[in-house]
DNA sequence: ATATATTTTCAATTATTTTTGAAAATTTAG
DNA sequence: CTAAATTTTCAAAAATAATTGAAAATATAT
């Protein structure tokens, strides 16, 4: 296989894999892109190899740096923009779950918190029933957010070294 | 707040959230629906409930079932099919994880090796970086899927009381 | 076997999300 | 300051995904 099939191959099904995920294909794309691209590249780079708008790329580049995938990168002498992605992936992956904790799993466990405060008939089956199950999610969803908040803050190789032997 | 104001919130921000992760609105409201409600309801009870067209129930239904959070039952006397959630939380989370570690993980990870195969010169830069790059991504993905699979195979209790005191 | 109830399918419609591209805003150079 | 380059915005268009509803298929009762 050559170099750019190869590049072409991991940026769709990157993208492909994105739109299971919540994220829309071109972000997942461009962050694809810049992950296997040595060097910085500028929106008109990223709209050509991709034959996107630019617009497109403007949007969902300033999407991947808001997540704090992608910076910034200015170059000397070049005028325009250009981007880099965090290369370093036990990086993206806390960055990700970061992200995501914070934009998905921190409201939701609010609102349940919310939901707990239901003034009705205690021995009401239904009653009884809800509150059994928004109890369960929501100590599921602390567990959940505990481990996450351990492993953002974990070493990138200390997944692999203590915690795979401990768990078996 | 009443029982049902606090099954529709319930509901809405489940689907709401289903949208963030891949998972269209009303499959994700309809297995909201199905763990707040003790009984098993039928096709027509989640039409109405929800207030969407029976095609749609049916569609959904059966994927909740194909991804094995739902169950048909049958209720002797009734002529109608009926449908409950497995209400065991942990079950449930161990279900959703199994199933998008076999849609997702594991052809991603098949992929990238695929993708290892690539007959270049090695000194080129490109060549190198790109190597590099899909080889951090696979070693973390075989780490999740490792984790994942040991999670699967975990007790419900046992997350919390052991993996929980080793991360730290 | 026939009629009736129930479930399934799927083409057409509707809703949602993504993308474009050109205009407006901003930045930099001279 | 003015002009050129670059970035950003956003309404309209296109693409994608979800939903409907009625017809077809299947199952059950008499």
């Amino acid at each position: 296989m050559k170099l750019n099939e190869a590049k072409k191959k991991f940026i769709n099904s990157w993208g492909a894999l994105g739109t299971h995920w919540g994220i829309n294909r071109t972000m997942a794309q461009i962050h694809a892109l810049l992950l296997v691209s040595p060097d910085p590249l500028s929106q008109d780079d990223i709209m050509e190899q991709l034959s996107i708008s630019r617009g497109n790329v403007n949007m969902n580049v300033r999407d991947l740096v808001s997540w704090g995938l992608v910076e910034r990168k200015i170059i000397s002498g070049e005028r325009k923009e250009h981007f880099v992605a965090d290369k370093d992936i036990w990086k993206v992956a806390t960055q990700i779950i970061k992200e995501r904790k914070k934009r998905e799993l921190d409201p939701m466990l609010k609102l349940l918190t919310q939901l707990e405060i239901l003034d009705e008939d205690k021995k009401n089956k239904d009653v009884k029933q809800f509150k059994e199950m928004i109890g369960e999610i929501q100590q599921l969803g602390n567990q959940a957010d505990k481990i996450l908040e351990t492993l953002i803050k974990a070493e990138s190789n200390w997944l692999g070294s203590h915690l795979l032997k401990l768990i078996k």
